[in-house]
DNA sequence: TCAAAAGTGTTTCCAATACACCCATGA
DNA sequence: TCATGGGTGTATTGGAAACACTTTTGA
């Protein structure tokens, strides 16, 4: 399915579930560092994770990869339920920098549109939010109808942000250590091909802490999901790593189960 | 919050939020058993999850336990919101026993009721549902305006139930399994003191597997968070085992980093 | 004295960790 | 030849699992 771009979304707004959101916590990885793709709305600072809402007549999951696709290009996204925020104090009116932002925001409506959008976004939102994996590398992010930029942030440096969103990062991150066993974070963050200590690092940026070089060697060697390629001569002044890529056969089964790795 | 049962439910209709639904998955353990909190609809065969709409103005987590606690008598639940069912196909017309289940169900509405009833029932629903946690055995369970029974139902004997229901068990036994762990599910499913074979067939029961009792033994008195109470006397003919109940202090503590329990 | 379940002891195995040490690379 | 990560070897520890064995209970 597509976004439909011809049609505004003001004339979209009938067709849509009232009071039934959508966001998307994407994490993308680049530069040894664990990313988030956020979104800066039109006319204001406020950054917020990207979202949507759901057409009457769509399944949910498709809308989704949709959303997503549109903002990244990228088809075949992995996207994971993870869970549905829905506090009564999770409004337009829930913190300054909401209040700010929607202030700032409704300066770019023409006075037709402010009635149907201030009633749209007026009301109380329940909001599903998906977890979502891409290799930040290979992806340059495009801003939607309602923002002006959308980039990759380093995990480290969250700008402040509208709504709950800041609520949602800390449940995916949550979420993704707790299942990181049964996610396919080496597939979906990492380049095709790369080195045990990039996905070490990986890892270690997930987790949040350092591991033994040697050990995570043999355990993932041992774990039998990796093939094994030429070395990557970079210039450094040292020894050669061997890069790999992931043996999807061997890695899929392994997720089923819960890949044994602490 | 309480479940204003003075207001019939067509009145209370307009103040739910549209599209938006919750069930409970309630599991409950007695005679060595998992068993399911499930409700009869009127004048059905058709069994199905306890469930309920959002009041606009109201928290989900407290309307959440308002309705256990009004199927149950139970407060202080414990509930775990776990995902949230959108499928379009997943309305009245879904499949035969919804399907007849509807038809029965309208036979006992008004010629007034209908249309608003029809309306509401037909519409697309989103459905947040929950896990929950209770001591089956004494937990006497009330059926609510659609029902006339009841009851906790074994695991292993489920009838054939409306809607996704079926679906949301099975999401719902995956949950409990993968999050085992991080559950209290020695606290809200034993009596106030168990032995330790009582604890053992719990967990046997969830993980659908059989431990070996030596192992289980040394292993939960190695966490150190169960309190040794006098001999059990059953009259039966062999070694009496010690009672144990649960040191809230230190289990709450390992429930936050997960017990270290396989 | 016996059967049955509770509970303890013991052994074996393997994963996790720590860390020493060798290897390859370019300066 | 040196510094720097890459990669291997090895010793130690502790938990998981298997299972023999002892204890307690009422018949």
């Amino acid at each position: 399915m597509e976004i439909d771009s011809n049609t505004s979304f003001l004339n979209r707004i009938p067709s849509f579930m009232p009071g039934i959101s959508m966001d998307f916590v994407v994490f993308g990885y680049k530069e040894r560092t664990l990313h988030i793709l956020m979104l800066k709305y039109l006319n204001t600072d406020a950054w917020a994770l990207p979202g949507g809402f759901l057409p009457k007549d769509a399944e949910m999951d498709k809308v989704a990869h949709a959303i997503l696709e549109d903002r990244t290009g990228v088809s075949n996204i992995f996207l994971d339920q993870f869970y549905t925020f829905n506090s009564l104090n999770r409004g337009w009116d829930c913190n300054d920098v909401s209040r700010n932002a929607f202030e700032k925001l409704r300066e770019t409506w023409n006075k037709e549109e402010k009635e149907t959008l201030d009633e749209w976004f007026g009301q109380r939102f329940i909001s599903t939010a998906y977890l979502s994996l891409m290799n930040a590398q290979e992806v340059v992010p495009d801003p939607d109808y309602i923002s002006d930029d959308c980039a990759w942030v380093p995990i480290e440096e969250l700008p402040s942000v509208v709504l709950d969103h800041e609520l949602m990062i800390q449940k995916a991150l949550e979420y993704i250590r707790l299942r990181i066993n049964y996610l396919p974070i080496g597939r979906s963050l990492l380049e095709e091909k790369f080195t045990m200590s990039d996905l070490q690092a990986l890892y270690e940026a997930i987790l949040g802490r350092k591991m033994d070089a040697g050990n995570f060697q043999r355990k993932m060697k041992k774990l039998n999901m990796l093939n094994r390629h030429e070395k990557l001569m970079t210039g450094a002044a040292n020894k050669a790593p061997y890069l790999y890529s992931i043996n999807d056969e061997v890695y899929d089964r392994l997720l089923e189960q819960g890949i044994g790795f602490t």
